[in-house]
DNA sequence: CTTTATTAATTACCTAGCTAACTAATTATA
DNA sequence: TATAATTAGTTAGCTAGGTAATTAATAAAG
């Protein structure tokens, strides 16, 4: 097993780890902080725009969304196509949402405080220009 | 949320997906094989040994290993201390190992060939300098 | 118009991470 | 040596990813 593989993994193994406990303060978890995210950049989402943006199948979004809409974070409604589920950020959710950001930059800031801005950029350019084609 | 962090999350959700797809003409999931793939480097491992290893939790090593015992991929023991278990391979993984060691490789050599030796290094070494307190 | 195909979302069930709380064996200490 | 602390592993229960199969609404085709 190529050791760049093992690196990838052990990371974002990390970083969801560190992640998760940096959003113990506001009971939310990564994943759910991933898609109230989106949502509140999008303003409104179905659940097809969340898990395609996300790159992630749909029952996951299903399960995620609906735990954040018992636990307050987000409201649902039907779309003009009654097969479609729109999603928004409910009036909680937008009043806490600054202070969860806040908390997520400082952890991103003090993750990749180590790299110059140039080696981000191209961390992030060697990931994307590795291949995407499902086999 | 840093574009980075999408990125990288992104990339493994992808990577995992495609291993396991990958592995499925041998039965195996990735987290299963990266655990067959550790212990035939070692020939034998405690439980420790391996979650240290992998960076992962305990529990999480001993249900994929108890479910690769059941599947007859692994075979375990005492050790001298009698708190330990120790694995090791059996017969039919030894006999199969190569195989899919031979579906891995080609599945990264075909996620990698666009990017060259040195990108590959860099890359590495990009993601090894990142922060890994654990705060 | 009716039938067929497609699409959005869900349900059920699997692997795979995690934490917290536990047992049993070993090590350290009083 | 008896007790306390540590260590290896497990169990229970949560989030989060996946696939396969299903339902209901819409779109396309006959």
């Amino acid at each position: 097993m190529n050791p760049l593989f093992h690196e990838l993994f052990q990371k974002t193994r990390f970083l969801n780890r560190e992640l998760n406990h940096a959003l113990k303060n506001h009971d939310l978890f990564a994943a759910q902080w991933t898609v109230l995210f989106c949502i509140q950049q999008q303003d409104e989402m179905t659940l097809t725009q969340i898990w395609k943006y996300l790159n992630v199948e749909a029952p996951t979004v299903t399960r995620t969304v609906n735990r954040l809409e018992e636990l307050g974070w987000l409201k649902t409604r039907e779309g003009k196509d009654r097969r479609e589920k729109v999603v928004s950020l409910s009036r909680m959710a937008k009043a806490e949402l600054p202070k969860v950001k806040e908390s997520v930059i400082q952890f991103e800031n003090r993750f990749l405080e180590s790299l110059t801005a140039e080696e981000q950029s191209l961390l992030m350019s060697l990931l994307k220009k590795t291949n995407k084609e499902r086999s």
